[in-house]
Order: C-alpha cells, then structure tokens, then sequence
DNA sequence: CTTTCATTTCAATATTTCTTGAAATATAAG
DNA sequence: CTTATATTTCAAGAAATATTGAAATGAAAG
C-alpha cells in the first residue's frame, strides 16, 4: 500500500458514524446487517447511512452483496489489517514501541 | 478514545504529505527533525508543512520543542498506539483476524 | 402490472479543508 | 540596533466534503 491509498482509507475512517458502522457490522458478526438496519443502529437518516457506507465501500474496507430487497454490508477484516501494517510497518518503520500496542 | 477524538486522528492521518512527515520523523529516530528539514523531505513550502504539522500537532501526533531558532518535531508513538488500540478493541472488538495483522 | 419496500442517487446549499504567497513573529548574530 | 534566519500566521480564493429531502432504481408481493 502506498501513501495516497493510506491516506485516502484515513479519510475514510475520519467521521464518527462511519467508525460506528464499523462497530455495528462487527458486532453483528459474519453475517453482517442490511443498509436499514446500520441507519437505525447509527442514528442516521438512510441517505445518510448511505453515504457513509458508500465511502466505505469505495475503500474496501465494507462489501456489499443484495439480499433480496435489502443489500447486507459486512466488514473486510484484511483491508483494515493491511491499513494497520501500512502504518505499523512501512510509515512506522515497525517501531517496537508503537507495534507493542498490539499486546 | 471514543469515536469522534479517533476520528479527528484519522483525519489528521488522511493525506499523504501527513503521511510523509511522520515517516521522515520516524527515520531520524529520538532527535527528530526541524520545520525546514521536514519541509525538505516531503517537498512542501514551509508554510505547506507548517500547516501539515499544525495539524499533526493539533491531534497529539507530533510534539514540538525550540531548540535555538528551529523547531525540532519528534513523533508521539504512544498517540498513535492509543488510535490503533481504539481501531482494534473498542471499533473492531479484538477482532482476532484484525489483530493478526501485527504478526 | 401495480403497489410496496429497501436503498441509492441527485441537486442545492453549507461547511470544511486546501493552497498560495505575503506579512508577522521569534531567535540569534554582527 | 540592524540584519539574517527559521517558522508561523493570515487572507482570499479554489476544491473537496457534508447535509438534507425529494426523486429514482431495484426487487418482491398481491
């Protein structure tokens, strides 16, 4: 992963409510939830929520696939873990200090 | 953390010359590096970097002191390790194939 | 085929962030 | 005190992002 790709995934992580789609679809487990269900569970309206998983999805980091009439959105796991060693390994240069917050 | 303090960090991670800054501090170790030097590096004006550092600065990241006519920057390791915690226990709830990527 | 439900797209506006160069501040040297 | 160096602050315009509700799309049911 280079610089721009980083930042751009950074940029997807910078607002509160998309770091609370994130944390619903995890708690929600492999199965994922639907684009109605994250709404309510973030408090948004569905075009709001829309929006937010849109950029999500644009970064990898949420996958989409229709079920039905409802579209179920779950988390990829790897994107976000490659984001990290990006971080950890090539920004960071794998500094001990900073990758012992994995402990 | 909560969500929207890791949030303004994201930000503050999403663009590249952000991105650039702190590796080129990590590089030089302990003593870190002055505002031009930095400036330099990631071929930004001074008042270019002087804006990404303000807002590496704003955020915890990166930490100043005066040293004669320069400012030296070093990077806050412990800071980032706080987000990467938050990314991973309280926004992803110890994922165990998230956390996997620190191996 | 019409209706209903779930979700996205769009348009318009508000807000924030980016970018540039010039001016201001702080420190040190002559 | 004057000059030189290092860095930040400011102002103004450009660009990107956020927000809202209404309209459009896709899929299923009656």
């Amino acid at each position: 992963m280079h610089e721009e790709e980083a930042a751009s995934l950074f940029q997807a992580l910078s607002n509160a409510d998309r770091l609370k789609v994130i944390r619903a679809l995890v708690i929600a487990g492999p199965d994922g939830l639907n684009a109605g269900d994250i709404a309510k569970k973030v408090g948004a309206s569905p075009s709001r929520a829309s929006f937010h998983l849109a950029a999500l999805s644009d970064a990898g980091i949420v996958h989409s696939e229709r079920q039905s009439r409802s579209l179920r959105y779950t988390v990829d796991f790897a994107r976000i873990g490659a984001l990290l060693t990006f971080l950890m390994d090539d920004c960071c240069n794998e500094n001990p200090q900073l990758k012992s917050c994995c402990r």
